[in-house]
DNA sequence: TTGGAAATAGACAGACCGGTCTAGCTGTTC
DNA sequence: GAACAGCTAGACCGGTCTGTCTATTTCCAA
C-alpha cells in the first residue's frame, strides 16, 4: 500500500520529468522540491528509473481520467465523443505547463524497446487505439481498427506538434481532419451495407 | 568555411544525439567516438547547445533532400507525390537507427521557446507543412494550407507512433489517412467550383 | 511507555558533466 | 627553414549525477 510520501514524490517527480525531460531532471532536485529524504526514495523504489516507471503509470491513470471526462458530455453520440477529445486537447495544449505528450517523450530518451520505461509508453499508445476503436465502432465506422490508428497518428500528432509550436492550433487542425477520416469511414461503411443489403 | 574535422564531428553528434538522446549524450563521448580533441570542437563551437543546433541543421538538410528524392518518381502527380512521402517514411521507419523525428525530440528536451534549439524545431515542422502546401494546392486541395497542416500532423503522429511501437506501421496507417484526406480537400474543391462555373 | 515502521539528514563513493587551459604536433604556404 | 593555422592530448576545475550507508528522529499502535 503506497505510503502519503510515496505519493507526494512521485506526484513530484512526474511534475519535473514533464516539464524539463527525464534525463534533464535529478534525483536530488526532486527530492528538494518534494521535501523527501533520498532514503526515502530508496526505501520505495529501487532506481530512478522505477520512479520515471511510476511516475509514468500515475500519468496514464490522468490521461485515462481525462478521456473520460473529455467524452462525458456526449454520452450517445460517439463521432461527438472522438471530436470532442479533439477539444479538450485544444484546452490542454493552452496550459501553462502544457508540454506535449510524456510518453512519446519518454520513448524518446528511452529507446530500447525492452526497457520498461519505453513499455509504458508502448502500453499508453496501445490504450489510446483501443479506447478509440470503440468509439469508432459505436460510430460506425466501416473499418474501426484502422479508423482508430488513424485517429491516434492525429491526436499523437497534434500533441507533438503543439509542443513544437508552443500553440494549440493543431489539436483544432487535428479535429477537422479527425471529422473528415470518421466521416469517410462511415459513409464507406453504409454505402456497402446499403449495396449488400439491396 | 567548415573544415573536414568539423563536418565530422556534427555527423557523429547527429548519430549519437538521435540515437540516445541529446541531454543523455556527452560531449566526451561524442569526442571519443569521432576521434577528435575537445579544443577541436571548443574552436569549432561555442557550447555543446551549438553542436546540437549544427547537428539538427544537418538533419534538416538532409530531410529535404529525403522529401525531394521521396517525390521525385512523381513528378506530374502531386497527388502521388503526397502519398509517396509516407510510403518513403515506411521504409524510413524499418531502418535499424530509425528513432523518430529528431526535432520533436529536440523539442522536449528543449522546452523553452526562446532557445534556439526549440526554434530549430519550430523551423523544421514549418518547413514541412510549407512542403506539403505547395503540393497541396497542385493537387487541388480546396484549403491548401489547412490540408498541408493535417498531413503535418499525420507525419509527424506517424514518427512518433513508429518509434514508440517499433513499427512501420504507422506509416502506411498515416498514408490511407492522407489519402482521405486529400481526396475529401480536392472533391469539395472540385464540387465548389462546379457550382460556381454553373 | 515501548517498540517498530517510516522518515530524515546528510556524508560519501565513484563516475560523469561541460568547459578552460597549456604544451606540443602536423601540415601547408611562402 | 620559418610562420601560422589547425589539431592533439590530456590535466584540471567546479559541479552534478545515482546510489549506498550510518545515525538519528518522528509518529503511531499496542
Amino acid at each position: 500500500m503506497p505510503s502519503a510520501k510515496r505519493d507526494h514524490l512521485v506526484e513530484t517527480a512526474l511534475r519535473l520529468f514533464y516539464r524539463d525531460g527525464f534525463h534533464a531532471t535529478g534525483i536530488d532536485t526532486i527530492l528538494r522540491e518534494a521535501g523527501v529524504a533520498k532514503m526515502t526514495l530508496y526505501n520505495h523504489f529501487r532506481s530512478k528509473d522505477e520512479l520515471i516507471l511510476a511516475a509514468l503509470e500515475l500519468r496514464d491513470e490522468r490521461f485515462r481520467a481525462w478521456l473520460d471526462a473529455a467524452i462525458a458530455p456526449y454520452p450517445d453520440d460517439p463521432r461527438e465523443q472522438i471530436l470532442a477529445i479533439f477539444d479538450a486537447a485544444e484546452t490542454l495544449f493552452q496550459q501553462d505547463d502544457f508540454n506535449g505528450c510524456a510518453f512519446t517523450r519518454a520513448c524518446g530518451e528511452f529507446r530500447d524497446p525492452e526497457c520498461s520505461i519505453h513499455q509504458a509508453g508502448m502500453r499508453h499508445v496501445c490504450m489510446l487505439t483501443d479506447f478509440l476503436e470503440d468509439l469508432a465502432a459505436s460510430a460506425g465506422a466501416g473499418d474501426p481498427e484502422s479508423l482508430a490508428r488513424q485517429l491516434a497518428l492525429l491526436f499523437v500528432g497534434a500533441s507533438a506538434a503543439a509542443q513544437v509550436t508552443c500553440s494549440c492550433g493543431p489539436a483544432h487542425c487535428g479535429r477537422c481532419a479527425a471529422a473528415t477520416l470518421i466521416d469517410a469511414s462511415v459513409v464507406a461503411h453504409s454505402s456497402s451495407r446499403s449495396s449488400t443489403s439491396n
